[in-house]
RNA sequence: GCCCCCGUAGCUCAGUUGGAUAGAGCGUCGGACUUCUAAUCCGUAGGUCGCAGGUUCGAAUCCUGCCGGGGGCACCA
């Protein structure tokens, strides 16, 4: 059962299916049911007319100032406009990127920074308390080539099997040189093989990650916790978890090794988590940080991951399972990757081609706010394309800078309408804005609560983006169509004054809206 | 083989968790600036919603099967 805006502004200001969906509960006919709904709802404050419609459908029409009212609710709420408590009481850990320190943010985790950060502000919207997490992958193999990368490039020698390449091995060796001279320290290249590793595994990596964090700052994108995946082997949290894990019984033994149910879960077979030779696989780290998570407060975990982690999901929830959670709490979402085209098609980013585009990359050839938009107007299940030329055109293939528009635009109106001496302040007629472009803005404009709340709820942060593109399509088209500032020498009338509210209240609307999606809404452009 | 995502206008994609005549942008074609920003607006053309069944008052949406594209299926991390 919903209200809703109808699709045919014929049908009224708002339409509901409720005759159709209690019908058969109340034994009567669906036109009968709405019949008698609407002959309650006519003559009541603020209703134009309800009439049947269809095969049950109550349509309801507004009287012009309830609707027109809605604009100064709007000015007055002002940023609040669009928030929600659903959430309330909720904290979430929402972890996204997470991307290994050994090398710069290629186009993907891009995606996931920009989608992620955007979830975080929508849940937020909704009086959910979000920690936006980094997991920061810094114990494994993959570590120690990236130091042996490191080390063969000062060396000369060649890159290791299974090494890193390109240009940002060199200059992250470089900076690690640098910085190793200016503290006097003992020359990394005179030290002993194994010793030299561990120094460019140390310092290389925090190098790398101060980069990380620094393109994701540049990008609009700050983490409340880096968490180290190291921290949990150093302080033992995962030698005391995996002990305990073991004589609870939430693991089994079997062919020297210890397993985690995660066919319990819906995974094709159970996982290792303690090797037969006694360490511990790599899921040991996931377990142990997600009772770190809980133990900081979380009562939900979300994962934001890519296409190619999706076998991921079951053995999380089955981690949490062992660790006594329920396995809601962990959520996993799961997000279509990105290609790279240009002219038309596609290009394999590969690293030894240097097609591969960074973070850093795409904001330097886009911005900001045109690469946060991209990657956020499209549905997370959407497979999606970049093209850096059409992304720096701006053009309307560029939808961004339609809504950004729509806002500079507004803000002129507000400045014109100033220098006529219209302000809002004065007289606010809400009756006055019948043309049939307020009447649809209006509409809009009310919808943008349940939008957001419906974009938290389904983590669907696009649904935010698409709704501005046609809010700033209706503010456009209103506009093109009325004046809020008089023409000529016509006086300033009240419907002047009542526009200039309307103008005021659409602008704030696609301000929260830009905000929910990390994008920018200019004065001017 | 099994699991996940996708298939909607020439192209890129929405489609309010089952509603009324399936939408937008780009691209076609044609219009609108001596007055608040033309990064805009108005009009036009374009569809077996991959295919076939099923569920019901009603399906692009839910179920089953098939076809096509992408991703994943380690005692790696």
């Amino acid at each position: 059962m919903r209200v809703e805006r109808p699709k045919d502004r014929d049908h009224g200001d708002w339409a509901t299916n409720v005759a159709m969906q209690v019908a058969k509960a109340a034994g009567a006919k669906p036109r009968d049911v709405a019949g008698h709904l609407a002959s309650r709802l006519a003559g009541r404050p603020g209703i134009a007319s309800a009439e049947v419609a269809g095969p049950g459908f109550l349509n309801i029409r507004l009287a012009a100032g309830a609707a027109g009212e809605l604009a100064r609710f709007i000015v007055e709420a002002g940023p609040k406009y669009g928030l929600g408590d659903a959430m309330k009481g909720l904290t979430v850990n929402l972890e996204f990127v997470s991307a290994n320190p050994t090398g710069p943010i290629h186009l993907g985790g891009t995606r996931w920074a920009a989608v992620g950060d955007s979830l975080a502000r929508l849940l937020e919207s909704q009086g959910a308390e979000v920690i936006r997490e980094y997991y920061f992958n810094d114990h494994g193999v993959q570590i120690d080539r990236f130091a042996a990368s490191l080390l063969a490039v000062v060396l000369g020698e060649d890159p290791p099997e299974d090494g890193y390449v390109g240009q940002y091995i060199q200059d992250i060796a470089d900076e690690v040189m640098v910085e190793a001279m200016a503290a006097r320290d003992k020359d990394p290249i005179e030290r002993p093989r194994a010793e030299a590793l561990e120094f460019f595994r140390d310092r290389g990596v925090k190098v790398m990650f101060a980069q990380i964090k620094e393109s994701l700052h540049n990008f609009g994108v700050d983490f409340d916790v880096y968490f180290h995946e190291e921290s949990l082997h150093e302080s033992g949290a995962v030698d005391k978890c995996l002990g305990e894990l073991k004589a609870s019984g939430a693991l089994y033994e079997s062919e020297g090794a210890w397993w985690l149910r995660s066919t319990e879960q819906g995974d094709d077979k159970d996982r290792v988590v303690i090797k037969s030779d006694g360490t511990a696989a790599y899921i040991a780290g996931d377990i142990a940080y997600i009772r770190d998570k809980h133990h900081r407060g979380a009562n939900l975990c979300v994962y934001l991951l890519g296409a190619d982690h999706h076998g991921y999901i079951a053995r999380l929830k089955a981690a949490a399972v062992a660790l006594g959670y329920n396995p809601e709490s962990v959520e996993v979402i799961i997000g279509q990757m990105v290609n790279l085209v240009k002219g038309g098609e596609a290009v394999r980013m590969s690293k030894r081609a240097g097609t591969v585009v960074t973070m850093e990359d795409l904001v330097e050839a886009v911005g900001v706010d045109a690469a946060r938009y991209a990657l956020t107007r499209s549905s997370i299940d959407a497979t999606i394309d970049i093209d850096l030329d059409l992304l720096a055109s701006h053009s309307n293939a560029n939808p961004v800078y339609y809504v950004q528009y729509a806002h500079a635009r507004a803000g002129a109106v507000a400045r014109n309408a100033a220098e006529y001496g219209i302000s809002r302040d004065q007289a606010f007629a809400p009756e006055t804005l019948t043309h049939e472009t307020e009447t649809a803005l209006l509409g809009l404009l009310g919808e943008f609560p349940r939008i957001v709340a419906q974009a938290a709820q389904f983590r669907e942060q696009h649904r935010v983006a698409r709704y501005l593109e046609e809010l700033a399509g209706a503010f456009h088209g209103w506009y093109d169509r009325t004046r809020v500032t008089p023409q000529g020498d016509e006086p300033v009338t009240d419907l002047h004054r009542s526009r200039l509210w309307l103008n005021d209240a659409t602008r704030q609307v696609l301000a929260n809206g830009l905000g929910l999606l990390g994008v920018g809404a200019p004065e001017r452009m």
